[in-house]
DNA sequence: GTCTATAGAGGGATAGAC
DNA sequence: GTCTATCCCTCTATAGAC
């Protein structure tokens, strides 16, 4: 366990992913953080350089394993199925898993990063680049491939909207959101396991809909690309 | 024209819807708006108290709108269709349309908005948690009913998950993302027409879905709910 | 590796002239 | 309604003792 190993510097991630997630990251402090993790104000700056320092090291702390379970779930795929397409099913299952595990494991921080992922990434987007240009990108692509097999009737770029979609759905649906709790409902956020059963089924249905008609046969009326803004509009 | 009335508010707020979609709401600071703007900094004070009241009227002036539009939709659908149930796509859509047609409205703030609402909660909690308790939450309600009605397969709990899946799916696709780029796609994150072409299938085949087996014949191994991970972890 | 003390920058808000 | 000047606060980061 690494959480053995440098109890102090393990102490100021926890207390930076919790606050970071419930009060966002511009308005934590590092006098908040190291309050929390009863820890002094100036070990941040020793172990971690920076606040971004810190920022960086509490995302990478959790994302870096479930890129390699993603990486790891889709060469087993790839193995196993060789050039016969995999069932949508079991890729979903590869790529949402990975986000699940981490979820629902309240020790390596579970659903409280799993906030601090929804929230966006416009506090956190240097991060995110660095991530998304390195390894993401490679990943995911791989996935889309793999879902093209098996879905010969969705054009390509149907599919990377859906791919989008799936994204969105994945991380509000397993953030444990505050949304859930307002639609009345006797689902409980905090049941990862149900997220996920519940969750495979809607996304394989979407993936495999029926694409929309090419044709302008129905429109809805908006504007695709308007002018640009102006600075003040 | 509101835009006409008062041209220095409307300036301060579209300058800072701006900013804070693209920086977050804690780091942009009122002299950077008010910059932006063109206008005093003491100008904020006076027109909206504080830069709470700020945060408060830039969310005010676009979900306004909104939430009338949901509302006046479903009273529409519910018109329409009286006892019997309206068909999941028109409920769909009555849902969706408004915003994309805020999205897709470069002049009325357009995709900067989405972004900024993508961008979570947290930032800006206490807003939130004000417009849910007061229409959104009942607005929403009405919505989940009309659905149930054309979807008797689906159990009541297993449509609070996909309502919740379907803000995530929308709220994604709608904000002209980040992550569409990524994925390497032709597709367009400013062609909100089309976003909402592959939108409605997407999750009315979601919708619509055979929902998971209740028994637990097949587990995905995750905790449901474990102990409080306590202060530190 | 941990602590105290503080430098130095930037923030929100306001008083008071115009 | 608009502007200048300024108060007072909190923040990050660091220097230097232990």
């Amino acid at each position: 366990m690494k959480t053995v190993l440098n109890p102090t510097k393990e102490r100021i991630l926890s207390a930076a992913e919790l606050l970071f997630a419930e009060t966002g990251i511009a308005t934590t402090s590092l006098r908040r953080i190291t309050g929390r993790a009863r820890v002094n104000l100036a070990a941040v700056n020793y172990h971690f350089g920076s606040k971004d320092g810190l920022i960086d090291a509490v995302y990478e702390r959790r994302l870096g394993p479930v890129t390699d379970e993603w990486l790891a779930n889709i060469e087993a795929l790839e193995n196993r199925y060789g050039e016969s397409p995999a069932p949508v099913e079991e890729i979903v299952e590869a790529f949402v898993l990975p986000v699940a595990r981490l979820a629902s494991d309240e020790v390596r921080g579970g659903r409280i990063f799993m906030r601090l992922l929804a929230q966006g990434y416009s506090e956190a987007r240097h991060y995110f680049e660095k991530l998304f240009s390195s390894q993401y990108q490679h990943v995911l692509d791989r996935y889309r491939q793999a879902l093209r097999q098996d879905l010969p009737h969705v054009p390509s770029d149907t599919l990377c909207w859906r791919l989008q979609f799936l994204l969105g759905a994945m991380t509000q649906g397993l953030s444990g959101g505050e949304l859930l709790r307002l639609i009345e409902g006797k689902a409980d956020p905090k049941d990862t396991e149900r997220a996920v059963r519940e969750l495979i089924p809607f996304l394989v249905a979407g993936l495999r809909a029926e694409p929309p008609p090419e044709s302008e046969e129905r429109s809805y009326g908006l504007s695709t690309v308007s002018a640009d803004p102006g600075e003040i509009a």
